[in-house]
DNA sequence: CTCTTCTATAAGCATTTGCTTATAATATAA
DNA sequence: TTATATTATAAGCAAATGCTTATAGAAGAG
């Protein structure tokens, strides 16, 4: 089931500093360095969080010169959109159709 | 802002476990017995996923005699679906509004 | 080249997570 | 009551997470 690929980017979203920062994102690219002053902790603290949503796919980055354009991957959040709807929503295939013997 | 509030929410569904319980509860209730037939670990292990679903506001759980019956709160899903839609979508009110000066 | 700026990586540490086994709590049945 | 079945809690432990400081890498200015 997909639903495996998921549990990565809900971990990624699972921090609300990371979802601050797609906030942050969400009206346009930003640089590492505009997106630090944001926040009260280090450098590397977010540059650590800045792989864990690149690694998730729902952020991409590109180095422009000395500084690295992050910007949102709205495809991504289209995807997670639609698989909340799947695994929220009766009548499909899933792993127990059969009645709940134990439970009378 | 509200994505404060999601972000154990996101937690909650950031583990495959968690995801599969989700999915079984999509086509109606269970009860825990049933759902841990699904599962390798223990019944402790899974009492521990319930609670953080349950915490979550994801799931709901009523004591029928012995059994404890899960379900899924649809509500909630509607309000993740809304809130991915909000904080990845242009044209908002968010916390940086101005230019990126560093960047020309 | 050197120096500076911006970003990424490494190592260390406290906290959290997810599991285990053991035990307790809850409810039914005899 | 006692026995059984289902679920929850407690304690312990290995692995993961999120931060720190220190260092390294990458790119532009002089």
């Amino acid at each position: 089931m997909k639903y495996f690929d998921f549990a990565p980017v809900f971990k990624a979203m699972s921090d609300e500093k990371r979802l601050k920062i797609i906030d942050l994102l969400s009206n346009g690219s930003l640089c590492a360095c505009k997106i630090l002053e944001h926040f009260d902790f280090s450098q590397p603290a977010l540059s650590q969080h800045m792989k864990v949503l690149v690694d998730a796919g729902l952020v991409s980055g590109v180095r422009v010169g000395n500084w690295m354009h992050y910007s949102l991957v709205k495809e991504k959040y289209e995807e997670v959109i639609s698989f909340v709807k799947q695994i929220s929503s009766e009548n499909k295939e899933h792993f127990c159709d059969e009645e709940c013997g134990k439970c009378k």
